[in-house]
DNA sequence: ATAGATGAGTTCCAAAATAGAACCTAAGAA
DNA sequence: TTCTTAGGTTCTATTTTGGAACTCATCTAT
């Protein structure tokens, strides 16, 4: 499969990926929730080639998820800003962090850490259910196919018990 | 910047997509949550090229997201499996599947669902802050250096206001 | 007036990664 | 004896990257 087929897959994991799932755009999407919003910041921070930020952003853009909005006239100068969709996308980085500092982190401990505004104190992200509002591992979670699910193929509950 | 480099850096999310943020990998890891354990169910179920799987899986194992656990000797026969570690990630994968969900589903919608077991709603992921449970957005939360910020380098908080 | 500097790219080539197909190996089945 | 299965490895052709240099319009300093 090439990778520009994934986002016809009945997945949103794939659709999603198809956006996001490349080696730079998280990282991109990561300082944009950091303030970074100019092509040269980018460049600069991530060690990224002109090259592929320039693709990375167009397709970012194309897809909905950063707006380029000029800042001056006189020569045009557009910058790069994070749409509600693009915002949307915050529990996922959050996620990533989280693991990264719990998983990844050096004998010094997390290098970045989340502070919640509304209460003043260090946290990290819990993911809880939307309906009970307790708290959700991955062995609580079954997943089943649902409207979207083309029926030209198995679905996901055809396969063994869910995870584990 | 090389790919490989990424993993010295002090930012939770590139160490974390050092190990997670190609291509293929959190679709394989998708798979895994789903219940798929096996090299050829990987391979038939993603169109992925056996080349890349094998590469895959194996850093995959290296890094301590999955485990080759035996399922049979003569001819000895390995399935892979999430570790502790690798189930961490399922908060990410559920924020991804719901960010699909919400932003690339076609009229029909969701092509998959997540049921919360314990309470037997369908559910999606919300994300609330570890220390007063309130919900989380985006503009809720700051970024700080944290212990293992290298000091060489511009803290983020000296950047720009966070996010927006 | 001329020579940089800035911001945001584009172009070019070499190196690395990927897709697709064929081949390998050990064991068991027909 | 040949076929099938599970899990790879090897090969070549195509894509994608990395790295560096070039462009272009506008300011700024000399």
């Amino acid at each position: 499969m090439r990778w520009e087929e994934l986002d016809q897959e009945p997945c949103s994991v794939a659709r999603a990926l198809a956006v996001v799932g490349d080696r730079w755009t998280l990282i991109i999407l990561r300082d944009c929730f950091l303030g970074v919003r100019r092509f040269d910041q980018f460049e600069s921070r991530l060690g990224i080639t002109r090259h592929v930020l320039t693709d990375r952003l167009k397709k970012l853009v194309e897809n909905g998820v950063l707006a380029k909005v000029p800042y001056q006239e006189k020569p045009l100068r557009e910058e790069y800003r994070l749409t509600d969709k693009g915002r949307a996308l915050h529990p996922v980085i959050m996620a990533l962090v989280h693991w990264g500092n719990t998983y990844m982190a050096d004998e010094r401990g997390a290098p970045l850490v989340h502070i919640h505004k509304p209460c003043g104190h260090q946290m990290h992200p819990v993911t809880v259910c939307s309906h009970c509002r307790e708290e959700v591992t991955a062995r609580d979670v079954r997943i089943e196919a649902g409207p979207g699910w083309k029926t030209t193929q198995t679905s996901p509950s055809d396969r063994q018990s869910t995870n584990r």
